[in-house]
This record gives C-alpha cells, sequence and structure tokens, in this order.
DNA sequence: AGCGCACTACGTACGCTGTACGTAACTAGG
DNA sequence: CCTAGTTACGTACAGCGTACGTAGTGCGCT
C-alpha cells in the first residue's frame, strides 16, 4: 500500500483515453506522427516540447496531458516507425528470413536517421516492439533451439544492425559536414590520421589503411558480418 | 585557398598549445578529467561547461579556449578513459587476447556508466583510441586473415560488447529508479507486459518469458555473445 | 629593447530547453 | 444535476550552449 503513484510509469501502462472530461483533442499516434516528422526533416534535437506542440497547433503544456516526460515522446516515436516494419507469412528459411529482417531494419534506420540513436537507449517494449519481436521469432520457429538462444540470436543481430547503421550514419555526418569532395576527404584523413600514421608508432594500423584504398562496399560488409553472426547459431553438423 | 577555417574541424587536429600569449592554466588532460570526474560522480547530464568550469575553478566562457564546442569535451572525455585500457603484451592465442580486451572493455563501460553512450555516436580516432587499437591488432597477429578482416573482428566486437553493455545498464536503470525490490520486479514487469503476453497475441514471446524464470546469468551470456562472434572467424578447417 | 599581436580569461546576454504550477473550460458518473 | 476528474494552456523558472566584447598578458619580430 505505499504510494506508487510517485513512480515513473511506462507510457504504454498508461490508458490512453479516461472516460471523464473533454475528449482529448489527439491521439498518441498524431503526436507520434508529428515528433517523427520533425525528426525526419530537421533532426532528433529539434524535437522539442514547443516545436511539437507547434507542429500538431496546440500549446506547449497541452502535450503533457499525453505525455509524462519527454523520453515518453521518444519512446512514442520509436515505436511509430518500429510499425513500418513489414511483417510476413515466415519462408521457413530462418537464415533468408533474418536477413531479409536485417536489411529491412538497416532501411529503416537509414530513412529515420535518429531511430539508431534512440534505440541504444530506449528500453523498448512498445506495442509495435512487442508485434515485430513475435514475428523475428515466428520466422525462427524452423531453427532446433531453445527460445533463450534464439532470443541471443534477435539481440545480436538487432544489436549489431544498430551499431553498423550508427557506424555509417557518423561517417556520413562526419564526411557530409566537410567542404571536400569525396575525393579529397581521403587526403583529408591523412591529415591528422595520417600524421599520426606516419610518425611510425602504430605500424598495424598503417598496413591495414593502406590496404583498403579504394571505398568500401558497405552492403557487402553488412552482409558478411551478418553471415557470420548467423553463422555462430547453425545447428553443428 | 578557399577559406577552410570556418569548418568543423576534429579537436585533436588543434595544438594544445600554441606559443604566443600567457601560458593556459590547463591542460586538456585537467579538462577531461574534471568532466569525467562529473560525469562519474552525477551523471552524464549534469557535464555542462558551466559544470565543468566550476569543477575547474574558471569562468564558464575560460573553456572554449581549450574546447570548441561541447561535443569536443566528449570527445576528451572518452579519449580519457580510453587511455584506461590495460595494453599487454599479446600472448599468442588471438582468441583469448581478444576475449580479454572484450571482459576489459565491458568493466571499463560499467565503471564509466556514460561511455557507452558517447561511444556509440562519435567518430573515434582520438590519440588512446589509435594505441588501444594499434593493441588490438597486436593481439591479432597470430590470426591469418587480411588486415581489413581484423578490422571487421575488431568493429564487431567492440559493437556488441557496447550494445550489450548499454543494454545491461538499460535494464539495471529500470529496476533501479523502481522503488520495489527485485523479487518483486518480477511481478511488476508481468503488469503490462504480462497482460500483453496474456492477451494471446504473442505465444512464442509468451512462451520464450515463461521458459526463463530465473535470474539470467549475465557473464554467461556475455562470453556465449563473444565466443560466437569469434566462431564466425575462426579459420575453416 | 620595445612594439604589436596572438592568445588567455571571463562577464554579459540571447535564445532555447524541459517542466512545475495555477487557472479556466468541459463532460461523464453518481 | 452536481461535482470530481480531465483537458487545455499561459506564465514562470532554472538551466543549457555559446556569440560577442573587453581587458590583460607575454612571445616573436623588428
Amino acid at each position: 500500500m505505499a504510494g506508487r503513484a510517485a513512480v515513473p510509469e511506462v507510457i504504454w501502462a498508461r490508458r490512453e483515453r479516461t472516460g471523464r472530461g473533454p475528449k482529448p483533442a489527439y491521439t498518441r499516434a498524431d503526436i507520434a506522427a508529428a515528433a517523427v516528422r520533425i525528426a525526419d526533416a530537421e533532426g532528433l534535437d529539434a524535437v522539442s516540447m514547443r516545436h511539437v506542440a507547434a507542429e500538431l497547433g496546440c500549446g506547449t503544456m497541452s502535450l503533457y496531458n499525453y505525455v509524462p516526460r519527454k523520453e515518453d515522446l521518444y519512446e512514442l516515436m520509436v515505436d511509430a516507425v518500429s510499425g513500418e516494419h513489414e511483417l510476413w507469412e515466415p519462408s521457413g528459411d530462418w537464415r533468408a528470413d533474418v536477413m531479409r529482417i536485417a536489411h529491412q531494419t538497416r532501411a529503416l534506420m537509414h530513412r529515420h536517421t535518429w531511430m539508431s540513436r534512440l534505440m541504444s537507449s530506449l528500453y523498448g517494449f512498445s506495442p509495435n516492439a512487442l508485434r515485430y519481436l513475435e514475428h523475428c521469432m515466428a520466422c525462427l520457429d524452423p531453427l532446433e533451439a531453445p527460445h533463450g538462444t534464439k532470443m541471443e540470436l534477435l539481440a545480436m543481430v538487432n544489436g549489431c544492425v544498430t551499431v553498423y547503421v550508427s557506424n555509417e550514419l557518423a561517417v556520413a555526418e562526419r564526411t557530409r559536414s566537410l567542404p571536400w569532395s569525396d575525393e579529397e576527404e581521403q587526403a583529408v584523413r591523412i591529415a591528422y590520421l595520417g600524421s599520426q600514421i606516419a610518425s611510425g608508432a602504430y605500424p598495424r594500423l598503417a598496413a591495414a589503411f593502406m590496404e583498403d584504398a579504394g571505398p568500401i562496399d558497405l552492403e557487402a560488409v553488412f552482409e558478411r558480418m551478418l553471415g557470420r553472426v548467423l553463422d555462430g547459431f547453425e545447428p553443428r553438423a
């Protein structure tokens, strides 16, 4: 009977509508959509309570009727785009299905570049996340393994995809903010990194950077990474 | 000769000291140490320019002589604790060495719980990061593979460790902010998650959650994950 | 030797953030 | 019908990053 009211509750445990009083002017979906629109167009840092409220056309503080803290707004956003995952009838080939899931997740994170940043800090048992997880598990039905192992597989795949895309986006951001062209980029990288490497203190890094001169094929690397992860779960022959 | 001054430079390309004028009162190491102290004690969000300046005992704007943007302060912090990595003479057993590296990285991120948050957004070719990377590559000398593959291995290991610890910390944070004890935690999780699962819409998730009733052994899961990653790089027999 | 300038230090100020709080309007349940 | 629980929203506050201006300092050059 201790006061458990003052506790930070998960937003999904709250009912959306609560009977008494005037009907809410917006749904959670409206709010999430507005926030996603802003994040897509102007970046995650542009998502402020004021900005989202303005996008919706209501006063700033009205938002707090729907969303107790800003963090919950993020949760709404992640759930909303999690709903973009295509969920198909499992093919029977778990490897192919998981590959397809990974590629779709990557595409989704490229479409909403702020996702990878939010995913790594959120708890993530939103309704759409549950639906998505259930679909992933369904794809793993053909795999002979305990549920726990399957969950570990999914965690690893999701984790790898997230960090991979994070890196992709970080590098893209870095080169985009540079005023030089891609070809000159190489030269610029030499400016600092090269000065360090030329110092001779890092012979192996020097060798590594000399080796891959051409632009790396991000798709191929992604594919290779996934393959290796899944190899670890292949039943022993 | 186009104006390349207005460009966001990497802080490591800046010289720390520049001859003319009064001697700077602090070193980059001083500043990084102050910021790390604050982040460790009060969390990453407590690291503000004002707060760090106060910790150093100087005016807020004086910090900007050393650090052009706040993001660079983060870079300094990451580099500082990257220097905590123990670098040993490679044993000749690359698998064992990589395992040891991963365990140390995990320990480091538990010591500085804000690291995982920063690592996923930073570019990361700071001096200490280079030293660390070179050491990792040295550990991989016994592995018969091209440099590019070795880099991919390290990226995967580092990535997996980062997301793993992120999850660990997120869960810990969630349960810590709850006023209930660990045993009751289980019951609370049922409150929302259980209501969803009991709905019957997610049969596989239900089965999975029922299966692992006891507290999971985080060390064992970590070990297993690493093992699987490394398996993917074992030379084919 | 001494001038000039690059550099450090730092106070003030601006626009922005999340959100606590108080008030007015509204409507469903007893 | 009344009233209690909700919605809506304006105001206010503490804190943020940082642009800008000013004052003082000491190295490098003439």
